[in-house]
DNA sequence: CTGAAAGCGCTTACAG
DNA sequence: CTGAAAGCGCTTACAG
């Protein structure tokens, strides 16, 4: 076929104006039933359908989305995203999803190429590389509306979805310490990450409050990668006197942690308490079954999209952002319950 | 912010025509080298890019490709997906991304939005839901490129990119009655996924050509869920003469028997060998590791995306599609390989 | 080297 | 109930 069928092909062979056909299409009231029927019947037996370009165009909207995570293979971005599709779908708008693969570069361009007319807003969750923030600055400027989630830009006040990073580091802490771990270390990400740095502060507060020594070497910082979490595990326990817990700020590198500790022969939870972040699948599946903190990923993703729609349907809407922030769930599991303390 | 800024914004503001903005904006060779550098001092001022969808409309040409899998949160999804994506950047394609969550429903709005003008070609593999081919069928019968990749039509005539499923299946069964097993169950996905009945077929063949009894009763169908694939094996085991082998679909579900069989204490491989399908992650993670068939995803996606940028660039070819068959990997571990036979 | 005009495929006042 | 015209934001022959 030599080019898609346009509105002019099917107002040329039905003899009326393009202007009939469009409203035919579109099953406006004012046209005859006769006339609408004959466009509809044309429509369906020629394939036609309205060039989404054309229409968007005109109508200066697109009711479409921008996504930018850092990786659709994480179990937990794939999910959020799960959520925010699903809200999206109900209430009419596409989404326009891209992944940076961690990369600022990739950020950056998606970013740009989105907003050229191709969606109403964002949302971001940045990549680990990013420290400059200009691109996402330049959306706020345009009035492109723009949310966060887990991982934000701090100086960048726009709707945030979060959870209490701190408190639910606090807690998984706590969780050892009460299970009788006392040389507690933390398995942190790059140290650029906000969430990392924040679940640290947790670590570091449910410390010093059970009078607990703090001790620098035993905060290690990796990037998302299973090879280097088991390298930083060997390095903890190869110093003098390693830990009898860790916290570690991802159910990723917790399960490079057990697979150094296995091969250390270093049991778990007996010699060493773990717990870690996500609550991932994986957690109940790996040996030990891994204790973690779940977050609500799938109303995370509705409650961002929701207040993105907020701003595009409210774009006068003069309220401060909002920074919605989920309670989180510890789930315990084999790897930090120690049956006899 | 009223509104983006335009072409027009910026000619008015100069005092030349949009014309003339226009060519500067792409640096054509033509323009004058003061005016052009002072409507890109204005353009980066004002952050003004031209509107994609007054281009790509224009031009009728996206430079866009539509990627409908299944589900980014498997992990062989997603990995394809990888590949597709450096090769559409290297060739200067984006993408837009969508997934079906195995619903034919969603499948069919996907494609049916994305070809309102939005993309030039599809990368699909369909959801495990669909049994008709319809909305496939009308981008052909529209001249829209389309590639398949993993799970495919057989009734649609296009480039497909695969692995050789049959081939790949009868050398795991092949592997496990050499490690001993010889009553072997297949724990299959649904009936309709062709991809699962290739390899069930290259089970079958495996067994017939060892001289091995087919027991229809040792081939369940269950669909990538988790939980059903615990059922599935508990009721295998449930038979009065239980597998001593298990060929599964895909890793998703052999994690699943495993789970299932830990519980019921039956070890493995001791007392029942498993080899399963995608060599994801997670293969060399649970315990016993586990044996599984590796593909080249990344090869794979570069692949389809070739495949259909040849399409796009040459409409005219009038070859047959090609169909592409990757080799595959029986990536050997602890949960088939019995020291003592 | 630059501009006026036509056009990409639609939608929408306005008129009749 | 329908059509002619203008316009969404661009690009591209054509003319000068």
């Amino acid at each position: 076929m030599a080019h898609q069928v346009t509105i002019k092909d099917l107002a040329r062979h039905l003899n009326i104006s393009v202007a009939t056909v469009s409203r035919a299409m579109r099953d406006m009231p004012e046209i005859k039933a006769e006339t609408r029927d004959a466009v509809l019947k044309l429509a369906k037996e020629w394939d036609y359908q309205p060039n989404l370009l054309a229409t968007n165009l005109v109508k200066s909207r697109t009711k479409t989305i921008g996504v930018i995570v850092p990786d659709l293979a994480y179990h937990f971005f794939a999910s959020v995203v799960k959520g925010i599709e699903e809200e999206a779908i109900a209430r009419g708008y596409s989404l326009l999803l891209t992944q940076t693969s961690e990369l600022y570069e990739r950020e950056l361009t998606n970013v740009q190429n989105l907003s050229r007319g191709q969606v109403e807003g964002f949302i971001v969750s940045i990549s680990q590389e990013t420290t400059d923030f200009e691109h996402l600055k330049r959306l706020q400027r345009k009035g492109i509306p723009l949310v966060f989630f887990d991982r934000d830009a701090d100086e960048i006040d726009v709707p945030k979805v979060m959870v209490d990073n701190v408190g639910a580091a606090y807690e998984a802490t706590k969780h050892l310490i009460e299970n009788g771990s006392k040389r507690i270390a933390f398995l942190a990400g790059p140290s650029n990450v906000t969430v990392s740095n924040l679940r640290q502060s947790g670590y570091e507060q449910a410390m010093k409050d059970s009078g607990l020594a703090l001790d620098e070497t035993l905060v290690v910082h990796g990037n998302y990668n299973l090879q280097q979490a088991i390298d930083l595990t060997n390095e903890l326990f190869e110093l003098k006197n390693p830990p009898d817990g860790l916290v570690v700020v991802s159910d990723r590198l917790a399960v490079g942690a057990i697979v150094a500790l296995r091969k250390r022969n270093i049991r778990i939870p007996e010699d060493v308490a773990i717990v870690s972040f996500n609550d991932e699948p994986i957690c109940s599946i790996v040996t030990p079954t891994l204790s973690s903190v779940a977050q609500p990923t799938f109303e995370m993703g509705k409650m961002a999209i929701t207040l993105l729609i907020n701003q595009i349907e409210n774009p006068e809407s003069l309220d401060k952002p909002e920074v919605k922030v989920f309670k989180t769930e510890l789930k315990m599991r084999e790897s930090s319950l120690r049956v006899n303390k």
